[in-house]
RNA sequence: CGGGGCGUGGCGCAGCCUGGCAAGCGCACCUGCCUUGGGAGCAGGGGGUCGGCCGUUCAAGUCGGCUCGCCCCGACCA
């Protein structure tokens, strides 16, 4: 750690008021540049990719197949659907050299559908899932709570293209249990509610939220038949029990598009019987970088992060109490060594730094599991083996210390 | 966009109301000594011209105007 680029503070920043902006910033996650538009530095893109790298293997696991779309887009495509209007000052604009109208993409319906208007010919390509991890940009009224709400985000979204009603419905339900899966794996508690479909459009969709106090979304679960839903009134029909009240984050939406774009935008198939149809469209969007902060917002305590093991930056921490005692240093090297070589994600936190210090940023950066080797260690040849979030500790000889820590970490894994 | 708040070394703040001639405190940083099981101690040191512009005044961090930026509340959203 004496090499690693993660700026600590030790007292809050005073732009940050929410748990999850304060903790990322004081743990050296990420950095602002502007209103909304942040960097991610080492530890915060450590994460990120985390997460990306759960959902991608989900999405691919449910048939999706991934590509990279452009951000900056044509106005003409955005004509077509009306959007260029509609989508009001939200949309970053920009004109190219020559004057011609472009934008940032906030959402990839116009791009994506053109894709498929060009390619898609036959049913035979039927179904496809498409689907992107991207930046995305969106000049929101007012950005807020640090990364919850950027103007800048990496968003997740995939479209899929069926004949028919029929096949849209197979491919939403894929979707919705590839969401369930992404959010399980990634260790919090989600619920998905029935909800509203905005801008962009169509008829069915749900919103996937992660339960936390501070969600700015009130959403009402049954906890006898788990059904939730955004409006009081209505009540889980299953078992017509009372309702528990609980906020979330929204982290992800699935829409049942229909024709909504395939009709204007004249993205036809044929199908098999000979006649020409539109494209029958879903899409799917998760919030990378919101799903970061929901997680914190769902997994920390006064000292810092507790992050789910399948997120946190590094696995483990292996801090040597005194850098300047041989035997400290020498055993935590070993045992970091060790640890690598057996698949862990790990870091040594070998600064010349009080104890104290140590241990205090190991609580804060929110490290699942700490390796502590001090005086024991000289005398006994034991470590001690810390879980952040319970706070249990394990007293192990040292050499049995991969042994705990796979086993632990199946646990905490599920 | 409406309402509120804030901009003073890297971070957190004081000073501003009641201009005044040395911009200060804590943390962080650098050097040395010492210390290392819950953000150690001592000594020495470097760094700001007070968001920006215009004005008032003998004199502006402090007063006035304009402007930029950031945060919070509201209407919208992964």
């Amino acid at each position: 750690m004496s090499l690693l680029f993660a700026p600590t503070m030790r007292e809050d920043p005073q732009e940050a008021e929410v748990v999850s902006h304060r903790l990322m910033l004081r743990g050296g996650f990420i950095r602002q540049l502007s209103a909304g538009v942040y960097t991610f530095l080492p530890l915060g893109w450590r994460t990120l990719e985390k997460i990306i790298r759960i959902v991608r293997e989900e999405m691919n696991r449910a048939g999706g197949q991934e590509l990279l779309m452009p951000a900056m887009q044509p106005a003409e495509l955005w004509k077509e659907t009306g959007r260029w209007d509609l989508y009001g000052p939200e949309l970053v604009r920009f004109q190219d050299r020559r004057g011609r109208d472009f934008c940032l993409g906030p959402t990839h319906e116009e791009v994506i559908t053109d894709l498929a208007r060009r390619e898609i010919r036959s049913y035979r390509q039927l179904p496809l899932m498409l689907y992107q991890i991207q930046t995305k940009f969106r000049d929101e009224i007012r950005p807020r709570f640090g990364i919850m709400r950027a103007r800048e985000f990496i968003m997740k979204d995939l479209y899929s293209f069926d004949r028919d009603v029929e096949g849209l419905r197979v491919s939403y339900q894929k979707m919705y249990e590839a969401y369930c899966r992404v959010f399980s794996r990634c260790g919090l508690r989600y619920i998905a509610v029935p909800a509203e479909s905005g801008v962009i459009g169509g008829d069915v969709s749900h919103e996937f939220l992660i339960l936390a106090e501070s969600g700015e979304e009130k959403v009402f679960v049954c906890p006898s038949c788990n059904n939730a839903t955004t409006v009081e009134e209505a009540v889980c029909p299953q078992c017509g029990g009372f309702l528990e009240e609980k906020r979330g984050i929204e982290v992800g939406h699935i829409f049942q598009l229909g024709t909504k774009y395939s009709e204007p935008m004249k993205a036809y198939f044929v199908d098999r019987d000979g006649k020409e149809k539109p494209l029958v469209m879903g899409c799917y969007g998760i919030g990378i970088g919101r799903t970061m902060a929901a997680a914190i917002e769902a997994n920390h305590d006064e000292k810092g992060i507790c992050w789910p093991i399948s997120l946190a930056p590094y696995e483990v921490v292996v801090i040597p109490v005194n850098m300047k005692k041989e035997g400290h240093r020498q055993a935590a090297e070993e045992l970091y060594g060790k640890l690598c070589q057996s698949g862990f994600e790990a870091v040594i936190d070998d600064r010349e730094e009080s104890a104290g210090y140590k241990f205090t940023e190991a609580d804060l950066i929110g490290f699942p599991l700490h390796i502590i080797v001090g005086e024991r260690m000289e005398r006994s040849g034991r470590v001690e083996v810390k879980l952040r979030r319970t706070h249990e500790r394990f007293e192990v000889q040292k050499d049995d210390v991969c042994e705990l820590l796979e086993k632990i970490r199946k646990e905490l894994l599920g």
